[in-house]
DNA sequence: TCTGGGGTCCTAGGACCC
DNA sequence: TCTGGGGTCCTAGGACCC
């Protein structure tokens, strides 16, 4: 058995937790650049606001509703993230951490009532942190997270699922006829695996919901789709095709993107943002241990801004050989942007990724006869801990802009809270 | 005026090889 | 009139996830 334990509009409820004045309003946070919703209080999903809908046009939409809006503040959602996940830990065995609000538990050989066990994490988890979570549990992990779906539904709507099935819920615990009727009760669009391609691909044949899913011919449905589709419908038969993933596997590209605050025509801010993003790129790569033999940038302009000349290009450049040093991967972002830039365009966003990413024991050495080209990862390593224990950009290389202020590409983040739980002068204050 | 960021996996098709 | 077969590797693009 598996469990999928899922913080309820997770962000949301992490600024709940120190802004108690919030509970039962309509609250969403915005992404980057207070662009738009990236998540919403059940009251804000009951006035209709979706995901992903643009900031600008829920205010107009919304004007009068005494809706809350709030920059994105991952710091904030992290920490709570990492003691939410050892609080989830205790649900079993092995735990795969599959996002920040998202965990897997293995439960396999456990004995006893695994609901009720459930509903005694979910309560600790908020006395202990405060925040709201569903539990799903199901033999596999694709019907675990549809579980999950059901349990935060069946809270958050009641009527659309059996009440005992609300807060935690157990697919393996069903009999077969419970079993169907729930499936037959829930679109197949909830289905992990399924987007909106597929989703219409399988309307237009006839299916509407998770049980129709669930009796496709896997063999058919590799056929029609692919292997990975067929490993969903062998999932929701109750056959585990995916595995447990208890280590985070290295990443194989890093990336850091960017949509900037105003729109940038000049190289020269260009360069700034570029170089930002390389070292940030390289502080990840470094994390991991690992080497990147490719640097690949892109820049463009804005696709929302119809009347205007549109411009997007990406370049990847091979490194000499494979480095984490963030000096040569900056130089070598800055050059390939040289080689893309064009004036004129009013830029909106740009990024840099890490490619062939290698381990850095794999470290192939060469005979080196120019100084420059020295060994620097005493220096890096001294940097990243500089950074780590002082802050991000304490020392930063100086292509990246040495007055933030001035720096017209960085994001908006208006309606930002304090870093409650990872800045000293941030700690909320408790009066007696 | 204003529309996020960071990933993974699969497939098809072309290049290339014998 | 006639023009092979089979395999691998790489890349771009699509689809999906949160």
């Amino acid at each position: 058995m598996y469990a999928l334990v899922d913080g309820n509009n997770f962000y949301v409820s992490c600024e709940r937790v120190f802004r108690p004045s919030l509970q039962g309003r309509p609250v969403i946070v915005l992404s980057n650049n207070d662009g738009c919703a990236i998540a919403r209080s059940n009251e804000a999903k009951a006035l209709g606001i979706t995901m992903g809908m643009p900031w600008f046009q829920i205010q107009r939409q919304w004007p009068d509703v005494g809706l809350i809006a709030l920059s994105a503040n991952f710091c904030l959602y992290g920490d709570m993230s990492s003691r939410m996940m050892s609080i989830a830990a205790g649900l079993g065995p092995e735990q795969e951490i599959y996002s920040i609000d998202e965990s897997f538990v293995g439960m396999h050989g456990m004995r006893g009532d695994l609901v009720a066990r459930g509903h005694a994490v979910r309560e600790r988890m908020l006395q202990w942190i405060g925040i709201p979570v569903g539990i799903g549990i199901g033999p596999t992990k694709t019907l675990a997270k549809l579980a999950n779906h059901i349990a935060k539904t069946a809270d958050r709507k009641p009527g659309s699922y059996p009440a005992g099935l609300a807060r935690v819920c157990h697919l393996g615990a069903l009999p077969a006829s419970d079993f169907d009727a729930v499936l037959a009760a829930t679109d197949l669009g909830e289905v992990w695996g399924i987007g909106q391609r597929i989703a219409a691909q399988l309307r237009a044949e006839g299916l509407s919901t998770a049980l129709d899913v669930a009796r496709m011919d896997a063999a058919m449905a590799h056929r029609r789709w692919s292997v990975t589709f067929s490993r969903t419908v062998c999932e929701m038969q109750g056959q585990p095709c995916i595995a447990l993933e208890e280590a985070p596997a290295p990443k194989k590209e890093i990336a850091c993107t960017r949509s900037f605050g105003q729109p940038v025509t000049e190289l020269r801010g260009l360069i700034e943002a570029v170089s930002e993003f390389a070292s940030r790129a390289a502080e990840k790569l470094r994390r991991q241990e690992g080497r990147a033999g490719q640097v690949l940038v892109f820049i463009h302009t804005s696709a929302f801004r119809h009347g205007e000349r549109q411009y997007s290009r990406s370049i990847t450049v091979p490194m000499r050989r494979p480095t984490a040093d963030s000096g040569l991967l900056v130089a070598t972002a800055v050059r390939a942007l040289q080689a893309i830039y064009r004036p004129g365009y009013k830029f909106a966003k740009a990024g840099v990724m890490l490619l062939d990413l290698q381990e850095g024991s794999l470290e192939q050495h060469e005979l080196d006869l120019d100084e420059s080209a020295s060994d620097r990862s005493g220096l890096m390593g001294t940097i990243d801990r500089i950074n780590d224990r002082f802050g991000r950009s304490t020392v930063a290389l100086a292509s990246a802009g040495v007055a933030r202020c001035e720096r017209g590409w960085t994001m908006r983040q208006e309606l930002r809270t304090p870093d409650y739980t990872t800045r000293w002068t941030d700690l909320p204050r408790a009066r007696a």
